[in-house]
DNA sequence: GCGCGAATTGATACCGCTCTCACACCGGAA
DNA sequence: TTCCGGTGTGAGAGCGGTATCAATTCGCGC
């Protein structure tokens, strides 16, 4: 019995270790998942055999047992967003350090995918934080029944703690700041209008136009798609025509490159032909020439603040739905001007 | 009997669809996990009672029974980092249609958190794609035992499968692009150079110049880590002094931008006072004025490959390590001319 | 009508871990 | 000495599936 040839060449489990420390597997699996009483003397054993095996836990395992997986989904619209990255790293900030897992889904602001993406995750974590699609029913999540985190957008019916922006304001603020410099035909690049903060960031618009007496014309709204080269269609709708606005409000980060590549194409210059705001700040709007005036989101606290509600709700907490609403930031560079007489 | 209250609140389990659809719980199994033989009939009512009670699949539990999670883990540099956001976006593409669910890491280039990111991984995943930080050591890859590609970056000793470009030989083709045009004082701002696709990038720019008879100046490389800044400083260091080079080789997205920042807090002038290629290409760098020239990698491709070698050895594929290298192309666009004559 | 392989079904042994129990032991209070 | 609460340990029952195997039923050729 001393010499007992053909260990498992597999990883080792619990069983294996506790039977090089000599102890139970109850013991073994104390020590190892440290709980319960084990005398400090066993624990030694087990952790020498664990190390002499190289044991690792199963995760699998483990959250099958426990009935928790220490694992947070994130579904996104798009990762290739800098709003979504930035966010996404938030999150894991402050998950990771409380031992949590970030899995990661693109719902590619697509319902279907994103559907697929709750499914999967449905049974593998703890809780999501999802940016909401259009159609995202409540459907969805109560069948999911755990903790969620809405992320940049809201879905109307639905009481479950959510992060963002005053997307309405903060769009306010920025048409504003055109009206100021004397703009009267201001144009929007926006991303598809069912997405609740880009109809926020619509109604905001709007709102500051009524405000300064001017009735919104809504053939200066043009839609665009994230996808390639849509945003610059839409854009190239709204600049190539004789009457085209004097400034541009772009709602979200894909339709400000988009209108940035359709001003070049159209050999426009900012600011003298045309003024733009652009909603969502990034590493490279400073670099463009005149550097972006936007509206900056705290898009890493937004991740953190959405973790920790998660936290929260992890750890127990209950009650009706909270709102974060955080606030953005004028961030005024040099691509507005006054309109030049025409 | 036919009363029976009380049925489980929680999420159903295939026990619960079995005693619902009158059968046993392995035909039920069997229907609900589509394997073994099924009648027709039997397989209607557990679906019936499926839906009606709202069952779904708990993949915790079918992984630890089937010992497959149909899962991919992702360690990754720094999610935003567009390189890394595009090569996630190429490996889920091909994966999700085959099943799987990626799973996403970020080990912010510290050896610490990779290691932590990948033993997390470990009994989670049934494989993984890494980029390897400058100490990824064989036994984090032993210990894991399971397909693994390395992406971007190659570790010494390790045979295992890989995909990059080649990047000495891109970043030759970069530098031999400024030699054309007449520059002799090149500058280089870089990343770390432990990390290998970088220290691959300096070898390919020393040997380009040896090529072109000019002895390389290691006093013109500046390194920069991709933290806030930093990338900005180190091209300060290298821009801001009465012999600066003529031209600049950028190594990767950040040092890029860290470039541009430089670039404008200096006045400096492209490519009047200064040319400039950049290693990666991204959305915006063509929107720079002048537009940047770019020795572009086929990002989203290099993740489909990742996930296809990924497939083929989950699918049983043995052997030595692959190393896929696919081909970079230089994109001159406007950010490179003749140095101007001192 | 009988025989035999294929189709169908049920029972049950795991997967590797968590967690509840029962039991043994120990020292101090009664 | 007896009783008792706190420690330490081992047994064993799940968690919710997958997979194997034996038992039963079905269909068809002869």
């Amino acid at each position: 019995m001393s010499k007992d040839a053909g260990r498992p060449a597999a990883t080792p489990t619990v069983n294996d270790v506790a039977r090089e420390a000599g102890v139970s597997f109850a013991t073994a699996a104390r020590a190892l998942g440290d709980y319960g009483y084990v005398s400090a003397k066993a624990k030694e054993k087990v952790e020498a055999a664990a190390a002499a095996l190289g044991y690792r836990r199963n995760d699998v395992a483990r959250a099958l047992a426990s009935g928790s997986t220490r694992t947070v989904g994130l579904v996104v619209g798009d990762i290739e967003n800098p709003y979504f990255a930035a966010v996404s790293r938030g999150v894991a900030d402050v998950l990771e350090p409380e031992g949590y897992t970030l899995l990661l889904a693109n719902s590619d602001e697509d319902p279907e995918r994103e559907a697929r993406a709750i499914e999967a995750f449905s049974t593998r974590v703890d809780a999501l934080v999802v940016a909401p699609s259009r159609s995202f029913g409540e459907g969805r999540t109560q069948a999911v029944g755990k903790p969620l985190v809405l992320l940049d957008r809201t879905v109307r019916g639905l009481d479950v703690d959510s992060v963002g922006v005053d997307n309405a304001a903060a769009a306010g603020r920025a048409v504003r700041h055109l009206l100021e410099l004397g703009h009267e035909r201001i144009g929007v690049v926006s991303a598809p209008g069912d997405i609740s903060s880009t109809s926020q960031r619509l109604k905001g618009f709007r709102a500051a136009l009524r405000d300064a007496g001017i009735e919104p014309d809504e053939s200066l709204i043009a839609h665009g798609h994230s996808g390639n080269g849509d945003p610059e269609d839409a854009a190239m709708r709204l600049l190539d025509r004789p009457d085209r606005p004097t400034a541009v409000f772009a709602t979200e980060n894909f339709m400000t490159s988009g209108t940035l590549r359709a001003v070049r194409r159209l050999g426009l210059r900012i600011p003298d032909d045309l003024s733009l705001v652009a909603f969502d700040d990034t590493d490279w709007l400073p670099l463009i020439e005149p550097p972006i005036t936007v509206v900056a989101q705290p898009v890493v606290e937004l991740g953190r603040r959405a973790a920790g509600l998660l936290l929260e709700r992890l750890r127990g907490a209950t009650g009706p739905g909270r709102r974060v609403r955080l606030s953005t930031e004028l961030v005024v560079r040099g691509s507005c001007a006054a309109p030049r007489a025409r």
